[in-house]
This record gives structure tokens, C-alpha cells and sequence, in this order.
DNA sequence: GCTAGACCTGTAACCGCTTACACGTCGCGG
DNA sequence: CCGCGACGTGTAAGCGGTTACAGGTCTAGC
């Protein structure tokens, strides 16, 4: 019963004739013996290791991702590292460092914010790398995401439909494509719409509830007359619902509010917010199942099959029809 | 230049002269060298990694944790591996198999359902374990975690202390040493209280939004009186607030509700909820630093010792003084 | 009965690193 | 001037698997 013997057994590679299975098999469970996958790892150079990059778990839209990401992963029997950035440059340079180092089969990242040539010292030593809902600066990478642009453009038509003209816009991070993006889906739907463009309508937030928070704040004491509000993602709705609220002003019926993400808790605020439904789990499956596609194919530079999902309307109790109130 | 020389370099370990050090920096530059962890952790028997198992990432409360874990392993140059379980013993087993087939230096678990038996066969191949939050099957396991008990008491003490008598509480899952914990605070502020018990003001949810919900229509549907209610957790108070509301009850005039976790959103619902706070960063924090320590300590077994953190009551607005409707 | 070939199994090299140890060089004190 | 220790560096043996290849046994075909 040599080691090589053995190795056939356990990874049913080779034939093994079935007296030495089972001989191995009760010494296997004899002593209780495991296969050290380091040392596996080590002659196959493949680790059944993903890493995921992404900003911080803390932002309830991630954890679904994460979650679609990992059913399927178990799946495949791939294991999971994961990696919070802070969206820090240093962090996301250190990280791929060490998951280089750690021999990860490939590299799953929403919004690194490193620049490419960075990114490129990395995927050059071959770990394919797929962007998952936001973008990243290495255009090669296959991207899957929703239509963030459409989504914000139905969400606005949305209350455009409902008679509300004087729209405002909490937007995310400027620095980030998202937030453009959205921003861009909410103009369209503006001047599609005949609507003239109010600079002042136009508040920056930062995707966090505080951020939409002050920024209705900011709304409310310019004085600008607003009957609803499209916020660019629902943390921030929920953010501006709360300032809404505490000024007095009632949702929805002195003011319309929509976000996007459609995360677990947006049916259960007060009131239950219609926003963007981002079908979260299946992007992260399908960002997987690309990404390990890509890892099978062997070469690192995975065949661009983008993909991007539609970010149905779900209409809830946060929106109503101008007037109503 | 030998790999011994380099290696000694890298790793500061053992005398290198500065000439020689100066010609490896600039070789390992211009080869882009990277030295490969697979290999190093094959001798070294050490793989920087620790694995965090958990029911599921969705849980608005685990996010935090992860992320205070995330911060002190980082700092400690650990990577994390995480696992979501879906309180599967199925899964929670195979995944503790490759868990010790990836020779994870540590392992971090919120609530295993496995039995002892179980997890001892794999912490006794010298892998520290410490448990978070919810407790696990293992005795010697450091613990860290809130007082649950305690929590759900002084929450039921705020209520009571309002002038609310009819307190109804919605539980966790009865097979969860949590769940029942908090109960038992509950009752115990209660009956400190003199307060009859009525097995009617008792419902079991599941510490989801929808399991409050559904917790309170049943609440509502018996025409049970009740002017205040305990969620087990933020999520189940939620979903409670939203049945309340859906039922025309109005929050905290009508029936008050405190929650327990203090997730983020818990500022930002409407209204804002009173809550127990756990200090789910900290938390994470501090049980990664003694699974760090036992790791370093070397023998599996780590010196067993708890932290127990208080869950201080933060008061917002969905609890009022009892008649002010 | 002999041999080709199928079928198992063992031998040994190797994956890329760490590390005990051997070795050579040097400076120093006696 | 010699010997010794300190200091740098190289050699080589693993770490625990995988896998190419060699070899041994057995069956079947001639």
C-alpha cells in the first residue's frame, strides 16, 4: 500500500482493484487520516480558493451578493475568502499581494478603486478576476451587474407616471460609475419627460443612510419645493425617509420616495419602500459560475461574457400619486 | 545567491549582509518574485488563515461581527475563510472537513447545531475553535457573546418601567440556547415585576422579519390585549412594527416594541427602534484576538476564557410611557 | 507453452519553500 | 602566527502529497 496507491484511491485517479480499496478504506478510517490539501495544492497548483474583494460587508446589499456567490461556490466545492477593502487602495493592493501569495484560483471584486496597472501585476500571473456589480479600472475583466442606468431611469419614470415633477435625486459617490450611471438614468428620465433640469434638486450622498439623511436635510433648509424623491440606493432612501419623518413631512403622502438595491429589509421600513429590485443572489451565482468557468478554461483571461441584469420596479407603499396627500 | 539565502532574506530570519541583501531586492524585482504561501505553509504547517462559520451572511446582525473579525485579523496579517452554514449539520460538517483539509489555523463559529462528538473529531487535530454569539456544542471553547439574559431583561425592565404591563414577546427559534436565554430574561424582569404570566403573550418566531410579522398577527388575531411587545431580535421587531402598522396600530402610541442586536438600521426605521445593543464589532474583535492567542499558544486547546460583553439599552422611539396614545 | 498486453502497484522525482547543518572566511586575542 | 568563534552562505533533507514510469502478475491468444 504504497502512497501512490493511496493517492489513486482517494482521488479516484488511476485504477485501484477492490481488495486495496477496502484494505485502505479501514486504514483510512483507522487513523482517522485527511488528505493535507496544502500539500495537494501544492504539485496541482490549485487551491479550490476564491477570494472576494468588496468595499464592506457592513452594506446590507453585500451580504446577499456574498451569499449567491458561496451557494454556488459550495457547489463546485470551492471555498470562500473573503476580503474587505474599505475601498482603500493600500488594503486592495495588500490583499492581492497576499492572495497571490495564497495561490487563490481566481478573484471575485466589486469596485476595487485600484488603477489598472496595479490590477494588471496581478491578473498577469494568470487568476482570472470577474467584476461583480460595480465596475473596475480593467476593462478585459467580464462584468455582471444590473443596468444601473435603466433601473434609475424606470425608478424616476416611476414617479414621473405618479405626476410628480419636482424630483430630487440623492446620488452615491460621485467618484464611483454607479452612482453616475444613476444619476444619468434619473436625467433621462427627466428630459425624456420634458422636465426641466433643477441643479438644486440634485443632493450628493454617499450610499449610507447618514448620507441620505443630510442630504434631504440640505433639501429641506434651501427651501427648494420637492414632492418626491429618488434615492440612489435604499440605504440612502431609507436615510432620507427618516429626515422626511423627523421634519415633518409625511412619506408618501407629502413626499414620494424610491430607492434601489431592494435589500431584505426594504418591504419591512416604514413605509415599505418601492425601490430597484438588484436580484443579488443569482448575480453573485452567475459572477461565480463565470469566474470558475474561466478558472477551468485555464488561461487567465477569461472570455468576456459580460452580463447584466434588468432591475425590475418594485412598487411598495413608499410612492403615491402627486396630490394625494 | 541560494533559496536558502533567499528565504532567510525574506523572512528576516537568520543573518543576511547587506550586499546580498541588495542584489536579492533588486532580483526579486526584476523576476517579479513572489513567494509562493502554498509551499511555505506545506513546511511551515501554518496557513495564516482562520474560518468563520455562521448560519447565514443575510442576517443584518452577522455582517458587523465579520467585519470586527475581518479588522483584527487583518491588522494580524490573518486571511478569513468564510462559511455560511444555513444551520445545515450536513453542510457544517463538510465544511469542517475542508476546513482541515485547507489546515485553517483557527476556526470561528456562531451557533454549530453539530453535536459534540462531531466537532471534537476535528478539534482534536489541534485546531483552536472559539464560539461567537450563540453558543455551540463544545464546552472548552472560549465563548464570547452578550448577555443575553440580562439584555432581555433590561429591555423588559424599560418596558415595565413605562408603565406597560401586557408585554408580549416574540422569541428566536426555541432550539437556540439564545432564544431561550432571552426569554428567560424576559420572564425574569416579569415576575420581578409581579407581572401575571399569560402564556398567550408568548409567540415564537424565528428571528426573521417575516417571523414578527407573523409572530403579531397571531398576537392580534387572538384579540389577546398587549400594549407592548419584546422582539427576540431588530429583525423580528420590524417585522412586528410592520404588522402592527398593517393592522392599524400605531407605534410606540399604541404598542411599544423593543428589539435586541442594535443592527445598523435599527437608527433608521420608522420609528426609530429601542434596542438592546450588542457591540457586534468588539465582539468580533475580541474573539479573534483569542483565537489569534490560542493559535499562537500552539496546543489546540485554548485557555478557556470567556467575555461576556453587557448589551446596554438604547432607547429610541418606538417605546413610550403606556396611555400617552 | 510462450508471449503480448491489460491491469495493478510500487518507486522516485518533484511541487517551492524552510531550516538544520556544514563549510568557508574573517577578525581577534593569546 | 595560530586557533577559535562569529558571521554569511550554501547544501540538502524534508513538508505531504501527485504522477510518470517501471515492473510484476495474470489472462488470453496463438
Amino acid at each position: 500500500m504504497s502512497t501512490a496507491t493511496v493517492s489513486r484511491f482517494v482521488n479516484r485517479a488511476g485504477p485501484v482493484a477492490g481488495p486495496t480499496g477496502k484494505r485502505i478504506e479501514t486504514a483510512v478510517l483507522a487513523l482517522g487520516y485527511r488528505p493535507n490539501g496544502i500539500a495537494r495544492s501544492l504539485v496541482t497548483k490549485t487551491t479550490h480558493t476564491i477570494a472576494f474583494l468588496l468595499p464592506d460587508i457592513t452594506n446590507p446589499f453585500f451580504p446577499s451578493l456574498v451569499k449567491g456567490v458561496q451557494l454556488l461556490a459550495n457547489e463546485r466545492s470551492y471555498v470562500l475568502l473573503l476580503c474587505s477593502t474599505l475601498s482603500d487602495p493600500r488594503k486592495e493592493e495588500e490583499y492581492l499581494r497576499l492572495l497571490q501569495a495564497k495561490q487563490v484560483d481566481g478573484i471575485l471584486a466589486v469596485g476595487l478603486v485600484l488603477p489598472r496597472s496595479q490590477i494588471e501585476r496581478f491578473t498577469s500571473a494568470g487568476v482570472p478576476l470577474v467584476s461583480l456589480d460595480r465596475d473596475i479600472d480593467y476593462p478585459s475583466a467580464p462584468r455582471v451587474h444590473v443596468n444601473h442606468r435603466k433601473g434609475a431611469q424606470v425608478a424616476t419614470q416611476h414617479l414621473l407616471a405618479l405626476g410628480h415633477r419636482a424630483i430630487a435625486h440623492v446620488s452615491g459617490p460621485p467618484q464611483l460609475r454607479v452612482s453616475r450611471e444613476r444619476l444619468a438614468g434619473y436625467e433621462a428620465a427627466l428630459s425624456a419627460a420634458r422636465v426641466r433640469r433643477d441643479e438644486r434638486l440634485r443632493v450628493t450622498g454617499d450610499f449610507s443612510e447618514d448620507g441620505g439623511y443630510r442630504g434631504v436635510e440640505r433639501l429641506l433648509g434651501e427651501a427648494v419645493h420637492f414632492t418626491a424623491v429618488f434615492a440612489a440606493n435604499d440605504l440612502s432612501a431609507i436615510g432620507a425617509i427618516a429626515a422626511l419623518k423627523a421634519h415633518g413631512r409625511r412619506v408618501p403622502e407629502d413626499v414620494s420616495v424610491v430607492g434601489f438595491d431592494d435589500i431584505h429589509l426594504a418591504a419591512y421600513t416604514s413605509p415599505p419602500l418601492t425601490t430597484i429590485h438588484q436580484p443579488a443572489l443569482e448575480m453573485g451565482r452567475c459572477a461565480t459560475e463565470i469566474l470558475i468557468q474561466a478558472i477551468a478554461d485555464g488561461q487567465g483571461r477569461p472570455r468576456s461574457n459580460d452580463r447584466v441584469f434588468e432591475g425590475p420596479l418594485i412598487v411598495r407603499d413608499s410612492t403615491s400619486p402627486l396630490g394625494r396627500g
